[in-house]
DNA sequence: AACTTTGGTTAATGCCGTTTACTTAACGTA
DNA sequence: TACGTTAAGTAAACGGCATTAACCAAAGTT
């Protein structure tokens, strides 16, 4: 039975599909990533496509799962660089990292931190009304997700930052922060989670307007601008 | 000479053409605002239009500058409905009027604040390389950038918050603030205007991770966290 | 050897943006 | 008032797009 050796050709045509539509992203924008344009790239027909993906939009999705991937090896390839260096250097190097990926990637980045993406499966699927369909897409943004959350972790673990009391956290805040903590196994107080998600929406912020040109109006180069964010959160984590 | 009333008609008919195309943004998203649509609805074709825009991109950017002009303009009757109010009570209510905005206006808040639209212009075009156009798009969008900085002149007047000095600011980015300054014809120190750059990626940055649904991994609800935020902000303004 | 599955093809449908050539009505003026 | 001009529309066509249906060959399975 060579069914396993077909699964892996199987998901190496995959591959390449989705480093031929990157390609395209990246040439000419996501408008130019077109089924008979990565057909007519990989010397195929556009609806051969089907066979690997049920529509278009599925095929964009798991692109962008590729994305996230790419973007978390980079990340980690960055830090393993650092790895001699203290957690601070590396916390840097961390948010640093990222806002280099996503300004050399500008349009990649807008794949998976812009406009959202039509979500997976058709409206209304039988049988799963509104369930999670968690496709390669959720499960590389979920490994992105570990990948900062880690970092988290392991500084609370050797030099814990001040963070708001359980009962400092409003209360709808609060459950929610336990619900997250639940669902994701983490072993760290709600405040600590907090704290998190602030620097994650700060970091993410700044980085999403510098790429998306939303700085121009006023900073040619706004890199001095990221670097005050950078301080900001390094100043909430008691660096 | 009715060339003015023909003038008129012309203007009520590019109105118009925005507002049907508005429509169908809102209800099918941006995919769905295509010329033959907009002919469609409009008991015209698609041709038609092009009396009016050059291609697809010129209306899409006309209509992005109505949207800048709608969200100012919903700002502004927020901010005159707690006109007695302090100056902190206003600043927070522009804040959370923005988000509700955008919340209420997710893919007219993708248009402007999303992945940026391609520029106004054909590429290379004669005599004007690379200089600025200045469309509709863009005096909308600096419209709106004065509104709130509108706001930080008066607060700053009326009761001044803690800034960097001139000296504090590295090099690369106080030369850009002075530039922007004298560019945009403000009297505030460069700190001030830092301070506002700061508070604008502080605020856009919640909004947009919130419209895009970039938390909701996390957060079903995220207003609390937004509330933190616009608190973060209200830190720095020494409120 | 017969059957089934996989991965491809061609042809067709109905969208789309855009261009071309043509019409019609209103406007401005000699 | 007659005449040229301009503004604003039309129909027809081109090429590109996603998607579907019908078909086909090769490989795997029994």
């Amino acid at each position: 039975m060579s069914g396993a050796r077909r699964e892996r050709q199987r998901a190496a045509t995959i591959a390449e599909i989705s480093r031929t539509a990157r390609r395209l992203l990246v040439e000419d924008g996501i408008e130019a990533v077109t089924l008979r344009a990565i057909a007519r790239e990989m010397g195929m027909t556009a609806p051969a496509l089907y066979r690997y993906f049920a529509n278009r939009d599925e095929l964009l999705r798991h692109l962008a799962g590729d994305l996230y991937g790419d973007l978390t090896d980079f990340l980690a390839a960055r830090l393993e660089e650092v790895a001699g260096d203290g957690i601070e250097a590396r916390f840097r190097a961390a948010g640093h990292g990222f806002r280099r990926w996503s300004l050399n990637h500008p349009r990649e980045y807008g794949m998976i931190f812009g406009t959202p993406l039509p979500p997976p499966g058709a409206p209304g699927a039988p049988g799963e009304d509104g369930a999670h369909v968690h496709d390669h897409a959720d499960e590389c943004g979920a490994r992105f997700g570990m990948f900062f959350m880690a970092l988290f972790t392991e500084l609370w673990a050797q030099r814990p930052f001040p963070v708001p009391a359980d009962e400092e956290i409003a209360p709808g805040l609060r459950a929610q922060l336990a619900e997250y903590r639940d669902h994701m196994g983490i072993a760290l107080p709600l405040g600590c989670i907090l704290v998190y998600l602030q620097c994650w929406v700060l970091l993410q912020g700044a980085v999403s307007l510098e790429v998306f040109g939303h700085v121009q109006f006023a900073l040619a180069d706004p890199e001095p601008l990221f670097a005050l964010s950078l301080d900001d959160i390094a100043r909430r984590l008691g660096f």
